[in-house]
DNA sequence: TTACTAAAAGACCATTTTGTCTTTTATAAT
DNA sequence: ATTATAAAAGACAAAATGGTCTTTTAGTAA
């Protein structure tokens, strides 16, 4: 469904948030190994995640990623969209620049519904929504 | 959500069944032109569709592509996993190797449903299936 | 059978995505 | 203060995707 970048930034921030719940800040090399996938990429992209304000870090010694726990839960579909833009959640299944109910392609009937499921998916899961589903 | 060359191989077929709905054979720069693709581009895509078996062709005056009258319908999803495999539409939706209902992923249980959904609607809906909605 | 036409084949190039690695900077513990 | 640690920054490279163009081959029509 996704690319590469946005599976391990999802996979990344809930291995993330799933230790944060035990009080732990992970590391790069932890969480790249975790979610297998490869270190210094998933540095890259981590790095990208903190500089977007999505995840928190900290340099040096028991350092690590975390989440401040007064900042809002994160929608999975803020972050897909700042890593590959909206067009594979939002966009016409035929690749057309104009469709809509008023103006539909061969595929809109069926597949629009289908597309607003994904939507409210990504609206509505979180970051945290899907870690607590791993510590349980 | 499908990449371009899926998207020019879905519109370019559906315009020529559409134009063989009424006895013509379009040819590749009237395909590009009417689907809004790259013309070159748009005749690589069609000559790997004529390759597998897909659409038939025709060289010279006259030529162009069709659709042979007593083959089956042609399944979107024949064509999207030759042009871009079944990930992402079978995938899981974190990109796990392994995920399914008994060792599902944090997606699993919302996304399962969207993914069988994606997979009816393309294995239900055929280039001729498409086209007949145009003619309408 | 010649001339024209249109697809086939395949080389080539550009961009995006994916991935690697080195150097620098910030932080914490001693 | 010093040292060890871990992220930040950014250059670099490989692979996949997207796109262009020229030459060749096969067919049609006159």
């Amino acid at each position: 469904m996704f690319n590469k970048e946005t599976e391990y930034a999802l996979r990344g921030l809930v291995y993330i948030q799933l230790q944060n719940l035990s009080g732990r800040k992970p590391g790069v090399t932890e969480i790249a190994k975790e979610i297998d996938a490869p270190p210094f990429y998933t540095a890259k992209i981590l790095q990208r995640m903190a500089r977007n304000g999505f995840v928190e870090s900290l340099k040096g010694k028991g350092g690590g990623f975390y989440f401040e726990k007064d900042k809002p839960d994160l929608p999975i579909k803020d972050l897909i969209v700042s890593t590959e833009g909206d067009k594979k959640i939002s966009g016409c299944g035929f690749g057309l620049k104009h469709c809509d109910a008023n103006d539909p392609c061969a595929l809109h009937e069926l597949y629009a519904p289908i597309r607003d499921a994904i939507n409210t998916l990504v609206s509505t899961e979180t970051i945290q929504s899907l870690a607590k589903k791993y510590a349980k």
